[in-house]
RNA sequence: GGGCCGGUAGCUCAGCUGGUAGAGCAGGGGACUUUUAAUCCCAAGGUCGCAGGUUCGAGCCCUGCCCGGCCCA
C-alpha cells in the first residue's frame, strides 16, 4: 500500500480551508472563559478535560481524515533497521536521569551560529543566558489582575504596573508580538509581549516565569497583561502533556500527580477544597472549645475495627508493634477521664488491605469526644458540622454525589436500625431465623459466624445503599457495640448511630460507656463473640478499664472518615481523587 | 481471588481480514504586531507493557507475566 503524496495544490486548498474555518470560530471562542467556576466542574465527575470548546477541534479532525492528507515519503529514507537502532539509542538516553542528561550539550549548542541564532537544540536545552533569580517578591494574584483588566475598554491599558508569576500554559507567536497564557493557583490570564518592549520571548510551554506589566484588554477584548519585563524563573526540561486534553490516563494521574495538578484545573480545585474542608472542620471544633490532641499511631495491640494491621518491630522494646487500624478511641477517652472535657484528633489510620474506589491503605479519621453529652447531642453536632463545612467550602449544602442530588442541610433523618431492617423484612432476634431469611434471598451467609455478623450483612446489603438522603441510623444491638451505653428502655439496645450520605457511611458514634464494671463485662461478652468465630470481636483492655475506674463523665464520642466527606463535597466517586498520592504498586 | 476492558511517539489517540507503524498537540528550524486549541512551511521523533509461541511474515492470533481501570466476592 504505497502512500501517495497529496498534490501540492490540494494541500494548499486544505490549508486555506483550515484558515477559513478557524477565523469565525475564533471570534466565538473569545467569549469562552478560560477558567471554570471554582469547585466542581459543570461536566460532572470523571471528565478531566479542560473547559475548552472542542467544536473546532472536531471540525479539523474531520477534515484531516476526510482529506486523506498523508505524510509524503521521506527523501533520505534511512531504512527500517537503521531507524530502529537510532530509536534504541534515543531510548537509552531518555532512560538516564535528567541531571546526567541535561548538561550534556554539544559544544555548538551553547554558541549558536554567526547570526546569533541558537543552534539546533534538544528538548529544553535552549541556552539560559543568566542564572534565574532565587525569589520573585511582591507578586499579585492573576485572578486579581484579571479582574482589574476586565472593565477596561478593548485595546486600553491601565496606568499602574503589576507583577505576576506562574507557569506558561499556551503560546501564540505572531513574530513581533507574542501571546502567552500564564497560570497561577488563582487563575489564568493572557500575557501580551510586544518584542519592542520585552525583546525576544525565549519562553517554552511549561516554563515558570515572572512578569511586570500593565493590565490591559486586547483588541479582541481578552483581559491581559501587557508585559514590560519578562524573567525566566524555571526552564521546563521535559515536555508538557497535551495542553488541550490534559493528562487523562488515570494511572499517570496518580503516579505523577504533579502533572495532573499542573494540567487539570479540576484536580487543583478538588485538593484545595479538601484542604479548606479540613480547616473548616478544625475551625468549627476549635470554636466550640475542643482541644486538638495526638495519640499513638504505633501500638502494641491493635483494635477498634476489623482489619489487618501493618506490623513492624520496635528494636528498643524488642517487640512487634502495629500501626493503628482505627482512631485513638481508647486513648481519647482516657483524656476525658483526665479532664480535657472536649478533645479531637485528626489522624492517619492504616489498614493492610486492598485498594478500591473507597479504600486506601492509609486514610484520615477524625474522632471527637465531648464530656456531658450523649448521642443525641452528638448527632446534632455532626449534622451541624457537615452543614457548616459545606457552606464554608461550597457556599451551599446541595451536592451531587454518585449521580444523586443530595442536600446536607440539617436536620438529618433519624431512623431506628430495627425499623430499617424490618422495613426490608430482614430482621430477627434469632440467629437461625435471620440466617434462613437471608439465605432465602440468595445471600451466602457461610462467612457469618454469629448473629451480629448476620445483622451487619443484612445492613450492608439492604439498608445502607438506600440511605441516600443524609440519615442517622441509630439504636444498635448491644452485641455489635462494646463501647456504647444501653438505652433506657431496652438493655439489648445501645445508644449508637451511624451517619450515611449517598449510601456511604460517614460516621459512627455512641453515648460512651463510662462504667468500669460494665465495660469489663462487655469485654467478656466480646471474648465470647470471638470464641464464636467473630474475628471482629474487640480484644479486652485492662488498662482502659482501670482508667474508667477513676470515673469518666458521661460522654458522646464520634469517629468519621475525612476522605469520605471530601468525596461527597467534591462529588468524586473514588477515594483516589481526594488523596494526593493514592497507593500504587511500584512500576518496576 | 474471579470476570471484563485497557497499555502504540513526551501527551491525546488511529492502526481494516496478519503484509514496510501515523495523526494532532508538545519539542527543533523558519515566516508572521491582536492571537486565544492562532496559522503556514520544513525536518525530526517508536522496546507497539514484558517474555515466549504460531506464521514466509505479528501492533494485530495463542500462552504466561507486569501495570492500571471497572464489576463481582
Amino acid at each position: 500500500m504505497a502512500r501517495a503524496r497529496a498534490p501540492a495544490d490540494a494541500r494548499r486548498r486544505d490549508a486555506a480551508r483550515a484558515r477559513d474555518d478557524a477565523a469565525p470560530a475564533g471570534l466565538d471562542d473569545a467569549a469562552v472563559p478560560r477558567l471554570r467556576p471554582g469547585g466542581r466542574g459543570a461536566s460532572g465527575g470523571g471528565d478531566h478535560r479542560p473547559a475548552l470548546v472542542p467544536r473546532r477541534h472536531r471540525r479539523r479532525a474531520r477534515r484531516e481524515t476526510a482529506g486523506g492528507r498523508r505524510r509524503p515519503p521521506r527523501a533520505g529514507h534511512r531504512g527500517l533497521r537503521a531507524r530502529r537502532r537510532a530509536g534504541r539509542v534515543a531510548h537509552k538516553q531518555r532512560g538516564q536521569p535528567l541531571l546526567l542528561r541535561a548538561p550534556r550539550l554539544p559544544h555548538r549548542a551553547r554558541g549558536g551560529d554567526a547570526a546569533g541564532r541558537p543552534a539546533r537544540l534538544g528538548y529544553g536545552q535552549a541556552a539560559v543566558s543568566t542564572r534565574p533569580p532565587k525569589r520573585y517578591p511582591d507578586r499579585d494574584e492573576i485572578a486579581a489582575v484579571r479582574a482589574e483588566a476586565e472593565p477596561l475598554e478593548d485595546g486600553a491599558e491601565a496606568a499602574e504596573s503589576r507583577r505576576l508569576a506562574g507557569r506558561v500554559m499556551a503560546r501564540r507567536d505572531m513574530g513581533k508580538l507574542v501571546f502567552l497564557d500564564l497560570v497561577d493557583r488563582s487563575g489564568r490570564i493572557q500575557l501580551l509581549c510586544p518584542a519592542a518592549r520585552t525583546g525576544e520571548v525565549d519562553v517554552h510551554l511549561g516554563d515558570v516565569v515572572g512578569v511586570t506589566g500593565k493590565p490591559a484588554k486586547s483588541r479582541r477584548g481578552e483581559p491581559s497583561l501587557v508585559v514590560d519585563e519578562l524573567e525566566l524563573l524555571s526552564r521546563i526540561r521535559s515536555p508538557l502533556p497535551d495542553t488541550f486534553h490534559g493528562l487523562t490516563d488515570v494511572e499517570q494521574r496518580y503516579r505523577r500527580r504533579y502533572l495532573d495538578l499542573m494540567m487539570n484545573e479540576e484536580t487543583r480545585a478538588d485538593f484545595i477544597l479538601r484542604s479548606r474542608m479540613v480547616k473548616a472542620i478544625r475551625d468549627y471544633l476549635d470554636g466550640d472549645g475542643f482541644v486538638e490532641v495526638e495519640t499513638p499511631a504505633l501500638q502494641a495491640d491493635y483494635g477498634g475495627a476489623f482489619a489487618r494491621p501493618f506490623a513492624t518491630h520496635s528494636n528498643e522494646l524488642d517487640q512487634d508493634i502495629y500501626l493503628r487500624i482505627a482512631g485513638g478511641e481508647l486513648y481519647l477517652k482516657r483524656l476525658i477521664v483526665g479532664g480535657l472535657e472536649k478533645v479531637y484528633e485528626i489522624g492517619r489510620v492504616f489498614r493492610n488491605e486492598g485498594v478500591s474506589y473507597k479504600h486506601n491503605p492509609e486514610f484520615t479519621m477524625l474522632e471527637w469526644y465531648e464530656a456531658y453529652a450523649d448521642y443525641n447531642d452528638t448527632m446534632e453536632r455532626f449534622e451541624t458540622l457537615v452543614e457548616t463545612v459545606a457552606l464554608e467550602v461550597l457556599g451551599t449544602t446541595k451536592v451531587t454525589y454518585r449521580g444523586q442530588d443530595i442536600d446536607l442541610k440539617r436536620p438529618w433523618r433519624r431512623l431506628k436500625l430495627v425499623d430499617a431492617l424490618e422495613e426490608h423484612g430482614v430482621w430477627s432476634e434469632d440467629e437461625a431465623d435471620l440466617r434462613a431469611i437471608l439465605e432465602s434471598r440468595g445471600i451466602n451467609t457461610t462467612e457469618d459466624r454469629t448473629w451480629s455478623q448476620l445483622v451487619d450483612h443484612a445492613l450492608t446489603n439492604y439498608v445502607e445503599p438506600k440511605l441516600v438522603e443524609p440519615t442517622f441510623l441509630h439504636d444498635y444491638p448491644v452485641r455489635l457495640s462494646p463501647f456504647a451505653r444501653t438505652t433506657d428502655g431496652d438493655e439489648q439496645i445501645v445508644e449508637r448511630f451511624e451517619g450515611f450520605v449517598g449510601g456511604t457511611e460517614l460516621c459512627n458514634a455512641f453515648s460512651e460507656l463510662n462504667d468500669a464494671v460494665e465495660q469489663e463485662a462487655r469485654f467478656r461478652m466480646q471474648a465470647e463473640e470471638g470464641a464464636g468465630g467473630n474475628v471482629e470481636a474487640e480484644p479486652g483492655d485492662e488498662d482502659y478499664v482501670e482508667a474508667l475506674s477513676y470515673g469518666m463523665a458521661p460522654t458522646g464520642g464520634l469517629g468519621f472518615g475525612i476522605d469520605r466527606l471530601a468525596m461527597v463535597l467534591a462529588g468524586k466517586e473514588s477515594i483516589r481523587d481526594v488523596i494526593l498520592f493514592p497507593a500504587q504498586r511500584p512500576k518496576s
